[in-house]
Parts: C-alpha cells; structure tokens; sequence
DNA sequence: GTTGAGCGTT
C-alpha cells in the first residue's frame, strides 16, 4: 500500500515534527522523518511521511504537493520504497 | 554563517 510520501524543497530550517505539523491536518501520520545529514546533522531539505492510510497520503500528497511551508514551495509525491511488494 | 534536485534510517 502507497501510504509513503516523499517531500523534497523543503527548508533547511524544516525538521521532522515541522513536517508532522504540516501534514498532521492532511491525514493520521503514521511516521514523519526529515533526513538529516550523516555528518552534521543538518537538514538535507528533504524527507518522508507516512500515512496510516493510502487515501490519506494520496490527500495530503494532494493538497501539499506545490504547496508553500517555511516560505518555501515543497514537492510532494510518493515514495520509492526500499522494500516493494 | 554556504547549497536547491533529489528518495532515508531505525
């Protein structure tokens, strides 16, 4: 089930629970994670929520894909999933 | 004190 989403553009200033909050009214998240760097820890402008339900990542996939957070205009779309069914 | 399309770690 496409429940993950994959957000890129974002903020550097952005972090996980900035995410879960922009997402949080979207659908019920099941994990919302902004990938930091390995070295410093710092923001890679990108990261991942994922949704209880499909429908719900399909909604909030909807409403903020091109959307504007942090002053900044995010793409999302669904994940490439390391483990495919 | 920086950068700007992309697809991660437990």
């Amino acid at each position: 089930m496409k429940n993950k989403l994959f957000v890129g553009g974002l903020s550097w200033s952005i972090t996980d629970d900035t995410l879960r909050e922009a997402f949080a009214p979207h659908g019920e998240i099941e994990e919302a994670k902004v990938i930091l760097d390995r070295n410093t820890g710092r923001s890679r402008g990108f990261g991942f929520v994922t949704f209880e339900s499909a429908e719900n990542a399909k909604a909030a996939m909807e409403a903020m894909d091109n959307a504007v957070l942090e002053e900044r205009s995010i793409h999302v779309d669904y994940a490439k999933e390391r483990s495919r069914d």
